[in-house]
RNA sequence: GCGCGCGUAGCUCAGCUGGAUAGAGUGUCGGCUUCCGAAGCCGAAAGCCGCAGGUUCGAAUCCUGCCGCGCGCACCA
């Protein structure tokens, strides 16, 4: 798991060629030399760069004397071409005619997969968004997150469930409900056409407001603002237990409410581009976990603490009782956790079980899995958190309550409005609307996923709408520009009735040794990282891995498409059918490295 | 107070399983379109890698302490 377990070709063969010019006492496997490469500061010292330090202690000799000896050593007719030193490190410089028959043919040939299977399921748990509130940016970072680690585990060998868990139960609920029902007429509880779920997320906003206000006044001593404030928790309350023993009336509300909300989750995440194979209900673990807690109580792993219940966990130091049950008899965020996390590997007798939530719930999943652990389910060490920072707006925090948040429907629109005047409208009558409005909406995609997952998880964004609408240098719009050129070079060279041979696949290294622009070897050793890359953004949670390389990829490509010394379609020969290869490989690394993050590749825009 | 995270070029950030002269985008300045897309390419200026110790042949990277900022810490989710 820890090493890549389908090295680069390229890599392998490179290594392949040091390691036999290693003397045996150095102590070294081949996959160990694999890990050692790494890329030299420039391109013109070499392709590949071996450093020495780590083999003085074993051959006891000095770094560069070892370095002279592996060159000195290296075999004749490999793919390593030749050797330079450089102090303590061995530069080699690779065949390109070799190195591009080792990396170009499966992906010309649309084979992109990387024929790596795990036998490991895995399930992912991300979005959980809230019914009865609106969906907004910040929502949008864990999707986006939760998504490109479904694919990018996918890729690297995992069979994976995407699970969403979605808020549809709980004291937001009959906040809503209780302004809807007592403070809405017949006409106002009419709900829009579109966008129902975030209309009633104002409704569920206007309630907080009330409820925060007169608190406030309350505390002020205002008598009339305390006893609107007690008359609205007795009847928040009384909802809630409706809800809870599903007293007829109050359901149906809910009911015909929630959808409100699901629909939109709906269609939010079909415009993302996102698909989740379960997802479950806050709703359906409620008397599960409550159910454990009193199991668990009576078996004493659980123990009561002012009326509540709750489990020790002397390793969270500064707040060791992890609430489970309340005073009243009612269960907690924390008890539906318990019986999820059980569902979770019964339903799907999963190895490893993911939590994308953000960083502030850290503490809280610590002590859920603690507590598992504590109640001798087996699998509690198979669950993790995947934390990330939260996004804010230049103005600071997002704020549901104070209105201070971008709604998705406001950044869709916004997104989809600006890359349509600005660049794609000139394309009117030219292309069919469909194709406009399509990639608008890729391009819009594309900029708002790179620019939430190019970014460490551990960073807190600033969502800056007009910052992300430029769609220059480091983002999204940048790597699918690259990526149009390339579909746009093959679909010239077809139009001229140049196309990529199969006798070329098949007799790659010969026709590629015809490469010689320093472009062109670029390219191709860039294309050699993709497997790297999708590895080790899968193996430590975290897709910025990918997009620092699709970034690199994309200047790689672009470099390649802007030399006059590589121009493709006045080629001829051998010469122009190993660009065809180097670019229809290129175009393949690219988008499906793309959709490894959840962003489409337009073929033009 | 305790816990977690952040602090690298004017700005926004990579790099952090220790290794070559610390990189990218943006901004600034200067170039490149008779030839596959200028949403592009090339070049320049720009950094006591928060501070102080330590480990090491070697530290932005590991350890310790400090400073600054953010987040979390029982009846919300």
């Amino acid at each position: 798991m820890d090493s890549t377990p389908n090295p680069s070709p390229l890599l392998a063969e490179v290594a392949a060629a040091i390691f036999a010019a290693l003397p045996s006492e150095a102590g070294l496997t081949a996959e160990d030399v694999v890990e050692m490469l790494e890329a030299p500061p420039k391109p013109d010292m070499g392709d590949f760069a071996f450093p020495c330090f780590r083999l003085a202690k074993a051959l006891r000799k000095a770094p560069p004397k070892i370095a002279a000896d592996i060159a000195a050593a290296l075999p004749a007719a490999s793919i390593v071409e030749s050797g330079q030193l450089a102090g303590p490190y061995l530069n080699v410089r690779v065949n390109l005619g070799k190195a591009a028959a080792l990396v170009l043919p499966n992906l010309a040939s649309g084979s992109t997969e990387l024929a790596v299977t795990r036998d490991e399921k895995v399930m992912v748990e991300y979005s959980q968004p809230n019914t009865h509130k609106a969906f907004h940016v910040g929502h949008l970072r864990n999707v986006c997150l939760g998504d490109a680690l479904v694919r990018l585990l996918r890729a690297d060998g995992y069979e994976v469930v995407a699970a969403n868990y979605l808020g549809d139960v709980g004291a937001h609920i009959a906040k809503c409900l209780w302004w809807f029902l007592d403070h809405l007429d017949e006409a106002g509880r009419q709900p829009p056409d579109r966008a129902r779920g975030e209309w009633l997320g104002e409704v569920y906003a206007t309630a907080s407001n009330q409820l925060t206000s007169w608190q406030e006044a309350a505390k002020g001593g205002d008598a009339d603002a305390a006893a609107k404030l007690a008359a609205a928790k007795v009847r928040t309350t009384e909802i809630l237990q409706k809800l809870e023993s599903g007293e007829p009336t109050i359901t149906a509300v809910w009911e015909k409410t929630r959808q409100w909300s699901l629909a939109e989750f709906d269609e939010i995440y079909d415009w993302c581009g996102v698909v989740f194979d379960r997802v479950f209900y806050e709703s359906e673990v409620g008397e599960p976990g409550l159910a454990i807690v009193a199991e668990y109580l009576e078996k004493g792993v659980f123990v009561e603490s002012e009326g509540a219940i709750g489990c020790i966990n002397e390793e969270v130091k500064h707040m060791p009782f992890f609430m489970l049950r309340k005073r009243d008899g009612t269960g907690l965020y924390s008890t539906k956790d318990l019986a999820l996390a059980r569902l979770k590997f019964e339903e799907y007798a999963i190895d490893r079980s993911i939590y994308v939530v953000d960083v502030r719930q850290s503490d809280h999943f610590a002590h859920v899995f603690l507590t598992l652990h504590k109640m001798g389910f087996a699998q509690a060490d198979l669950c993790e958190h995947v934390p990330y920072e939260m996004v804010e707006l230049p103005s600071g925090p997002m704020a549901a309550r104070t209105g201070t948040v971008i709604l998705f429907s406001e950044l869709r629109e916004r997104m989809v409005g600006h890359l349509t005047e600005n660049y794609l409208a000139k394309y009117r009558g030219d292309w069919p609307d469909e194709e406009i409005e399509t990639t608008a909406r890729q391009l819009a995609l594309g900029a708002i996923k790179y620019g939430m997952l190019n970014r460490d998880v551990n960073q807190k964004i600033i969502f800056d709408m007009e910052a992300w609408m430029a769609v220059e240098g480091d983002t999204g719009p940048f790597v699918q520009y690259s990526a149009a050129r390339t579909a746009s070079i093959l679909r010239k060279a077809a139009a001229k009735g140049l196309t990529l041979s199969e006798a070329t696949i098949a007799n790659a290294e010969t026709v590629a040794a015809s490469l010689d622009q320093p472009e062109e070897r670029a390219l191709v050793l860039r294309i050699a990282e993709l497997r790297g890359a999708v590895h080790q953004a899968a193996k430590t949670f975290r897709p910025n891995v990918m997009c620092t390389y699709l970034l690199e990829l994309a200047k790689s490509i672009n470099r390649f498409s802007n030399s006059k010394q590589c121009h493709v379609l006045s080629s001829e020969g051998d010469l122009l059918q190993a660009r065809l290869l180097l670019v229809t490989a290129a175009r393949a690394a690219i988008e499906w490295g793309l959709a490894r993050v959840g962003i489409e590749a337009p073929a033009r825009m």
